[in-house]
DNA sequence: TCAACTCTTGACAGCGCTTTCAACATCTGA
DNA sequence: TCAGATGTTGAAAGCGCTGTCAAGAGTTGA
């Protein structure tokens, strides 16, 4: 293994201190141009490049961002996190992905391998991190939130509101003219799922429909959820029009369990998701579904936390959902 | 901002020396348990927590692994991040993930980041990185590759065969009687897509079946290059039976375009994918298709690093890929 | 009781960089 | 021509840690 080089080697090939060669690297001072020159030269000679991590230590900066996401695989914040690292492009910080697969302690030690790595600033991406933890970490460090919010931390958190996102795909199925609507939730621990869940009452309300528990069922985010609560409710009854699904991969499982029943889209039922997951588009027949402009969230975070760091604070940022119309949805005939 | 203790703080509390705080953190040398009491002690009130950097610079180690990926958000590589982040748990180094976007010169930057950084070892995804960089580059670090070989490199690669790969594929839809396959290949530049085509026709040959350039049609590993590529062989000619894409993407795209013309899966065309995706299994119909084991070669990729790190070389890993029957393909019917 | 060991501990010199401070060289204007 | 201002540079301390080295304390055995 060849050493790599050092900032020394490049002021004694120059003939100059490390001070200047320091100067020059980060344009600190002004330096001459003879000097300026042969550190150049030396640079290019060596193959040199600073090493980060002395710089960080001396600075006292890391130049990482730590960001704690819930799953490096997940497709809904993969559009995310592409929104980070672009947002965080040519500013010479750089994401640090930490998984914390949805539970407080993982995600709590997520943020301690951040930390201890002097992250200079951390995008939390969902999760179950109590408030206060949060709260507390924000006073020693810039945090922000995207896709929850924390109080009393308003103004660093990237928020779209779940519940009016559910009601934009409810209203859709209602205006349909659907009334016997059944929901396929998320898990009932995790905040969006609640917030979805509200919208879907809400929207209920607003046509005056009452609530029946029996149309609501809890899947746990991911396809095979969707299939099996999909199954279950088909198979006790059969007199709900439309779905309306806690997410796109719910939507998706459950679009599986209408395929196998024959039960055809939308024709005999219509379906809506929520995210607008990439996907979303290329399922048979497309999904109509809530978009939550993944990549925008990203790229509004890594925003506000390069303002942060500069000690800006911004107000809040909320981005709104929006309706996707594609083709799992239809009016519903009488039949 | 309340300051980060550092070592010093808790020597000066504990009433040690910071050599005495080390050699208990690294459990370097045996000390009193009197005096270990007082820095355990110390450590807790003050929450200290070692500055990795710090610890890097002092050591010579950074404890990152860098990862040279395509995307961030992609499907495929998303399960290989998991089996890596898995693979490296506990282990204490940890991933850093750097995207290069299928673009040699945006790889390259990637790596300059990686090393500017210290990382201790780069995992390459894929990518277009010519051999000889990679080469370079392997001399002064451990490197190991993930789907791509190189030569002189085939220790430190986790490599699928992905003429095998299509070759499986392709036998199942020969074997159910098809004769007219059509190929939706990956990009011409991408070193996956032309093994890929490479096994697709030796799949033919080995059935005797004339090459036939007019059933192939180049995609771009996208649902949408899938249905765009679908859509304009359909328009062209109508006499084939079953179709071979590139990747699942691929199949997912080409799937709509069959649904957009009714023709129907698999009773009027069969489909076959490749990679496996999560989403695979919850398309209508589930696609069939020819499996790579992300996660697995992700974890295999971690294990050959911390590997190398301990000096060990070990024997190239070959993963191999298989044949995942679902419900998109079906015998040919003589109509 | 004392030489020869064995343990435990602290001082100190880095790791590769930044940044302050002071020195020196030039340049200005009166 | 000289005090003062201006510009350019290097020495040195320090960021938070590790690891070597040597000193001091405590043991052992003859």
């Amino acid at each position: 293994m060849s050493q790599a080089r050092t900032l020394n080697d490049v002021a004694k090939i120059a003939n100059v201190s490390p001070s200047t060669v320091s100067r020059i690297l980060n344009g600190t001072a002004v330096v001459s141009s003879d000097k300026r020159k042969s550190v150049e030269e030396a640079i290019a000679s060596l193959g040199y490049r600073p090493n980060v991590m002395a710089q960080a230590l001396a600075k006292g900066r890391s130049m990482i961002i730590g960001v704690v996401t819930q799953a490096i695989s997940s497709p809904f914040y993969g559009e995310t996190f592409v929104g980070i690292e672009q947002g965080l492009a040519n500013s010479g910080y750089h994401p640090m992905f930490i998984s914390g697969h949805w539970r407080a302690d993982e995600e709590r030690e997520a943020v301690d391998i951040l930390t201890a790595r002097r992250s200079d600033a951390i995008i939390i991406l969902g999760g179950n991190l109590e408030d206060e933890y949060i709260l507390k970490m924000a006073k020693s460090l810039p945090i922000v939130t995207v896709g929850r919010s924390v109080e009393g931390l308003e103004r660093q958190s990237i928020y779209i509101s779940q519940e009016d996102g559910a009601m934009l795909g409810m209203r859709h199925l209602l205006e349909l003219g659907h009334r016997k609507i059944a929901h396929l939730a998320g898990p009932s621990t995790h905040r969006d799922s609640i917030e979805r869940l509200t919208g879907y009452k809400a929207a209920l309300a607003e046509y005056g429909i009452a609530y029946d528990p029996d149309l609501v069922l809890e899947g746990n985010f991911q396809e095979r959820g969707g299939l099996l609560a999909a199954e279950l409710l088909l198979s006790r009854r059969a007199d709900f029009t439309a779905i309306f699904a806690a997410n796109d991969q719910t939507a998706m499982g459950a679009r599986l369990a209408l395929f196998r029943r024959g039960i055809r889209v939308p024709e005999d039922m219509s379906l809506v998701g929520f995210d607008d997951l990439f996907a979303a588009g290329y399922t048979t027949p497309p999904l109509t579904t809530v978009r939550q402009p993944g990549e925008d969230m990203g790229a509004a975070a890594a925003a506000m936390v390069l303002n942060l760091l500069e000690g800006h604070l911004q107000k809040p940022t909320t981005l709104t959902p929006s309706l996707i119309l594609r083709e799992s949805t239809s009016r519903l005939r009488f039949s």
